[in-house]
DNA sequence: CTATTTTGCAACCAAAAGGTTTCATTTTAT
DNA sequence: ATAAAATGAAACCTTTTGGTTGCAAAATAG
């Protein structure tokens, strides 16, 4: 099974997942209080997360603590970024043709 | 359906489309010589990446050519930085461990 | 005009995703 | 020693996903 960053994060319930244990630790209890799906539904997000290094679980008694390890963003992050260039780019190319299309407005200033 | 920017490049042959688009715009054959899927598949991925607004389509007599459109991938962006710090924290707490544990490697000066 | 290209899309299919209920196991509380 | 709490996971179900073939329509080429 395809078991990526991409994919894990492509799915709401677990970007919600992630942003409640970036906080603090939870348990799967915890966690699931905060959604109207069952406990083992979020046990099976949060053991895709685990897969994929997003979330460590820390035992504790009975209890296992998912805490969130955010480094594998990173991978995110740079896919996005190699593309940052060719959106601001066309941004910049925008406003070229606003300024040029419209060039007696020299200044933003008070009118 | 869901139609967000995550699930749209949580699909790898998504991603591939759109790093092939970025520098040129092509039309569906084009794109899908670069892979062993179908004509179809590649038009159905496309859809979705049009439908999410990652990619715009110029039509051209009988062709259309794909153009990346990549504005959209700052809600990516967003998200992902808004836990930089959640992980540059976890770095920052090894880094001082090690800093702690070996406090007498003063400079990473010639041994 | 007719053949060829290029595209849009319906119909269909297998596998993956996301969810549920149910039950066993491990720990803790009384 | 029992009851209660917390978790792990199997079995099952429905919808979505990613892919296919096949065919019709639009535009271009000869």
């Amino acid at each position: 099974m395809r078991r990526d960053v991409f994919q894990a994060i492509a799915d709401p319930t677990r970007r919600e997942i992630i942003s409640l244990i970036a906080h603090q630790s939870l348990n799967v209890n915890a966690v699931a209080g905060n959604f109207d799906v069952s406990r083992t539904a979020i046990y099976k997000h949060v053991k895709i997360l685990t897969e994929c290094g997003l979330i460590v679980i820390k035992k504790q008694g009975r209890e296992r603590f998912y805490e969130a390890q955010l480094e594998k963003l990173h991978e995110i992050s740079d896919w996005v970024e190699q593309y940052r260039q060719f959106w601001n780019a066309r941004l910049d190319a925008l406003e070229n043709y606003l300024n040029e299309t419209r060039p007696r407005e020299k200044k933003p200033g008070k009118r």
